[in-house]
DNA sequence: CTCCAATCTTGTCACTGACAAGATTTGCGC
DNA sequence: GCGCAAATCTTGTCAGTGACAAGATTGGAG
């Protein structure tokens, strides 16, 4: 209270954000309205536009946060090309709603440089990853590839809950490893 | 004409989900109108309700006609196990309005009964497939689903865009290929 | 203290999904 | 052929939505 009636709303932006992010998680990146963020952020129906332009304006936002965590996560299991794969299925599990909106391009402005930035830093540690794990020369631009499909695969079947096993009581990260295992040899 | 000016329109279903589905290539899941789906078919705007139902019951329509081509397509490549993932990409990439909506269940009602067996059908498609495909036993489990998850990740990067080649000349089936052959053996 | 720019509100418009009620047509029993 | 029930499509309506315009409020630089 105290800054509950103010006008401004002091940090407006994030909590937009905030709230684009739990109705995401809830309902799907078109499962929510930008009026539906305005009340829950508590101001007018209109105020977002002034931050974000449009929707699109917020999932753009949305997906540059989300590569810029993404690509923080892979760094930090970078070195590991099988941590990094890993990894890549923790960051979509534990934050389902950036995962979602970041591989939609047609929701947000795609060309959104700060977007970019990240996207690319994300894509550098991708690529780094897939030269370790590249059994001879020649092939290291297919094995890039399909280390990230099958990452990415992996993590997106699970999300849309098409794998079995996401319904029952199975740890996703133990599966995920197994599951790289079976691919990428016993690298440890 | 002769039929153009006629109270009912003869085969309105067929024609709003072929509206549906290029409505879906055009602009993704999300980027239409059912009303839109009415004015392409010629016809008032809540006829479409009367067989559908509402919006998600048109998407429904549409997944459970993807599964059922999808099926075919998968058992039409059974018994190379390297082929149905090849089939796989192609079925994504060749009817894209299709698999986009399919892997989407928050779109559609994932219970409808004719949907399901045609999902059923699919998976069975790609179990049998991975049986062929697992090294050892014990690991059918895990490689199914790593030849799964890479087939699906590969196609869903290439669909939005990730993938630099996809910006390219590149062949999607000739990389497909490439990366298949990178993962599992030299499997022709 | 003043005034400007950023922030937020109010008001509005065309469009949408969903539903209700009515009009038209088809086809089936006979 | 005939009548009638059911299927098909239309018209009308309502709350909710995205986008925009114009105005109100506020904080802060000078």
């Amino acid at each position: 209270m105290g800054k509950a009636e103010s006008y401004h709303h002091g940090n407006l932006r994030r909590a937009v954000l905030d709230a684009a992010l739990a109705a995401v998680e809830e309902s799907g990146p078109s499962g929510w309205s930008l009026r539906e963020l305005a009340r829950r952020a508590g101001v007018s129906h209109a105020a977002p536009a002034h931050h974000f332009g449009d929707k699109a304006g917020v999932l753009t936002a949305v997906a540059a946060e989300g590569f810029e965590r993404f690509a923080d996560a892979l760094e930090r299991a970078a070195g590991d090309p099988y941590g990094s794969g890993v990894a890549y299925v923790r960051f979509a599990v534990d934050h389902r709603a950036y995962f979602e909106v970041m591989f939609r391009p047609e929701l947000y402005r795609a060309d959104d440089p700060e977007l970019l930035v990240a996207r690319d830093r994300a894509g550098a540690v991708l690529a780094a990853s897939g030269r370790k794990l590249s059994p001879g020369e020649g092939a290291e631009r297919a094995t890039t590839i399909a280390a990230w499909s099958l990452a990415h695969g992996f993590a997106s079947l699970w999300l849309n809950g098409a794998l079995p096993e996401s319904r029952g009581e199975v740890d996703v990260e133990e599966l995920a490893r197994e599951v790289l295992r079976v691919v990428f040899g016993g690298a440890e």
